[in-house]
RNA sequence: GGGCGUUUAGCUCAGUGGUAGAGCGUUCCGUUCACAUCGGAGAGGUCGCAGGUCCGAUCCCUGCAACGCCCACCA
């Protein structure tokens, strides 16, 4: 006899170690690939959860796609492997760390790069064994006999095979090039770490000898010996390429030099300017094309360095306004444009602005590499979902830049190199065996402090969790299904798993990209710490059980778009498990004794039509699986047990299984069974518990997880 | 400066070339033995605006507007 009520929290332990206890997980051990082992493999690696904090909502919603996904292939009677994993999340880390010793009164400069290791080292442990409690509260069938970590040494492994073949292919180069650095984290970051804001500065206008050069960084003006225009510029036609003037600057006379270059907008300010190439790229770029030497201004901490003469030490916005004044003063100043709207970039973790330093760095070039992801994506082996992220990446392919795959933080993977301190080279050094520099011979070489941007080895996850190049593992499941991950880190990601995937192994890594937004707030604000709104779903999983809250993420989201999330929405679907919970203890009740379902279902329910109907939305619900359109799916099966099972045919068989004879009645009772079964199958991809715990009810001693679809 | 997305019921969002849908909210009725975490009935939308294609457009095309996002080395 089943309780009135149904009690998520109390089942859905049980049922989740039942699961994992048949081992079904692990499509090796899939009745249906014991029949066939020649099954069709399904693939899914999950994108690992950062092991630096709890789940959130986010990963609730990523959680219940793939899970939806695995769980239908499986069924399917694919080969159904769904990869788990954990994240080191290096930088991300590191600034959750610190900020966790910034509140017990510690500091990471008290300690060693070792210590800091060992205790980041600890704490991610830690948050990987709440992280999996988590994902497996969320009722994610992945196969944990091979979870990954992304600092497993078999990992780093071929994250260092790859770093040396990049290197010689020639596609690896170290070199002074100038890159974005924080000087509050001290690193640097590649392109993709900065966010542009926009702000409104003053711009200045400066005599710079007979011309009249714009800024908003009178800062970095100090060393500037070379004023650039363009060639065609008519107001500039008597100076010459590489003509010299004297002139009077900042702290003294200088020597100052022409140079011409189409890069300059004659219509910008007075379409001269001087370059500052160790802290600006265009400017670098300028110095590159005119073999100009560089200057450092500004030093790592942001202070202005000697040549700045009595501003020297300060800070850049303490210094700023003196150089200004200093300026005026010696009547160099012409005029202030007051609200000159420009972009400035920012450190996107704590918003520092960015300060370009010419460093020493380890490139990849990128090019070569994009170019085969353009080719694979234009040719449509890899699809996108929704499509327009299809143009979106291919634009970003087409305008790569190389990318600066060192970090200056100690939590990470260490880049495998040497460096020279005579010659300033660096060279990859696998086996950390080597003793003297290949270049110059010298032996004043040391190990590479640095450690790889964590995408470098994310962009190699699909391949090096299946074990590239000898596992079966690769074998058979590479290149992979779908990978399902947040839009947001298109580029970040799915790009450099492409190109790095295409690569490495030759392959694609996966045919389906699948992008799912944002889990926003009831109001769809974005949640954040600050604003206090951010849902932590384990206590919605407790509060209306994880179903609900499953199908809550899934119904009403379409691909690619943010969802509002609600818990009048989720209590909602609270009420739907308990209307599947009833139906279920109805149709119970009235079970003819001594029915077999085994045995009586097929011929009593052949020739019903509400059969065929079921077995017409069966089609349609599987049809929206294959095409991604899980929230129809969702919403389908839904509206179906709700509406047309319980309102429906439940209230028309009343009649026959009250009054009816006993042919009658268990013929009613076989139809109501079959279809509630059905049903259940049907939506067990969405709603597993539940699902899974009235089935065992109907049919003890089997698992739902493993049913034929 | 480029590119993209969104605009449908009070709210959050689905959806379709042919009388507009869901959840939540709301109004009225209902203590029948599956379920009050329920059932029944209802109100509520000129499907952003303006053109165009079509027998017919909310859906296709063009333009516009508002909101949002991404990309971008004009100092």
């Amino acid at each position: 006899m089943m309780e009135p009520r149904y009690e998520g929290n109390e089942v859905e332990p049980r049922i989740y170690e039942a699961w994992e206890k048949s081992g079904y997980f692990n499509p090796d051990k899939l009745p249906a690939v014991a029949e066939d082992p020649n099954a069709e493999p399904f693939t899914i690696i999950m994108p690992p959860p950062n092991a630096n904090g709890l789940l959130h909502a986010g990963h609730a919603m990523f959680i219940t796609i793939e899970d939806i996904m695995i769980r239908y292939a499986r069924m399917s009677g694919k080969k159904a492997l769904w990869l788990p994993g954990a994240d080191h999340a290096g930088f991300e880390t590191q600034i959750v760390y610190e900020r966790k010793l910034e509140k017990e009164g510690r500091s990471r400069f008290d300690m060693t790069r070792e210590e800091l290791y060992k205790e980041i080292w600890d704490f991610t442990q830690e948050n990987k064994v709440r992280m999996e409690a988590g994902l497996r509260s969320l009722g994610a069938s992945c196969d944990w006999s091979r979870e990954k970590f992304t600092l497993d040494p078999e990992i780093v492994k071929t994250v260092y095979a790859t770093f040396k073949r990049l290197a010689d292919d020639e596609l690896l180069y170290r070199g002074k090039r100038i890159v974005s650095w924080c000087s509050k984290h001290q690193t640097a970051f590649s392109d993709l770490e900065i966010e542009d804001v926009e702000r409104v500065d003053p711009l200045y206008y400066m005599q710079y000898g007979p011309f009249v050069i714009a800024t908003t960084r009178p800062e970095t003006k100090f060393g500037d010996k070379y004023v650039v225009m363009h060639p065609d510029d008519p107001r500039y036609a008597q100076y010459k390429d590489g003509e010299m003037i004297a002139l009077e600057w900042i702290n003294g006379p200088i020597t100052a030099t022409v140079i011409k270059d189409d890069a300059i907008d004659m219509a910008f300010g007075t379409g001269a300017m001087t370059i500052t190439p160790w802290h600006d790229a265009a400017d670098f770029a300028i110095a590159e094309r005119h073999d100009l030497p560089r200057e450092q201004i500004i030093d790592e901490r942001g202070k202005l360095l000697p040549v700045a003469g009595e501003f020297a030490g300060m800070k850049i916005a303490e210094a700023r306004p003196k150089i200004v004044e200093k300026l005026r003063e010696k009547g160099l100043l012409v005029k202030t444009d007051e609200d000159y709207k420009h972009v400035v970039r920012m450190c996107y973790k704590c918003g520092t602005i960015i300060e370009p330093q010419i460093k020493d760095q380890w490139f990849v070039q990128m090019k070569p590499l994009a170019a085969k992801a353009i080719a694979a994506i234009e040719g449509d082996s890899i699809t996108f979902t929704p499509e327009h992220y299809k143009k979106i990446c291919l634009h970003w392919l087409e305008n790569i830049i190389d990318w600066n795959i060192s970090r200056q933080i100690a939590w990470g993977i260490p880049i495998p190199a040497k460096l020279c301190d005579a010659c300033g080279r660096g060279m990859v050094d696998l086996e950390d065996t080597m003793k003297a520099c290949p270049y110059c011979g010298s032996s004043d070489i040391r190990k590479d402090p640095d450690t790889f941007d964590t995408w470098f080895s994310s962009g190699q996850w699909p391949f090096a969790t299946l074990g590239y190049p000898d596992g079966k593992d690769f074998k058979t499941f590479y290149p992979t299904s779908v990978m399902e991950t947040a839009g947001e880190i298109i580029f970040f990601w799915v790009t450099r798993m492409i190109m790095l995937g295409l690569y490495a192994t030759g392959e694609i890594p996966f045919h389906n990209v699948y992008l799912h937004g944002l889990v926003l707030d009831a109001k769809g604000r974005k949640m954040s710490k600050s604003k206090n709104n951010v849902i932590d779903p384990m206590e919605l999983t407790k509060k209306y059980g994880t179903d609900a809250l499953r199908i809550a993420l899934v119904i009403g989201n379409t691909p690619g778009t943010s969802l509002a999330l609600s818990e009048d929405r989720i209590r909602g679907y609270r009420n739907f498990a308990t209307k599947i919970w009833n139906v279920a203890r109805f149709i119970d009740m009235n079970r003819p004794a001594g029915y077999d379902g085994a045995k009586a279902k097929g011929e009593l329910i052949a020739d019903r039509k509400e059969h065929d109907e079921l077995m017409a939305l069966k089609r349609e619900i599987a049809a929206h699986i294959e095409t991604y359109e899980f929230h129809l799916a969702a919403e389908k099966i839904y509206h179906y047990i709700w509406h047309t099972l319980a309102d429906k045919i439940v209230e028309q068989e009343k009649a026959a299984l009250h009054d009816g004879t006993d042919a009658e009645r268990t013929a009613s009772y076989a139809l109501l069974e079959s279809l509630l079964l059905e049903s259940l199958k049907m939506l067990h991809p969405f709603m597993p518990f539940i699902t899974e715990e009235v089935f065992g009810i109907f049919r003890p001693g089997r698992m739902l997880m493993v049913e034929k679809w």
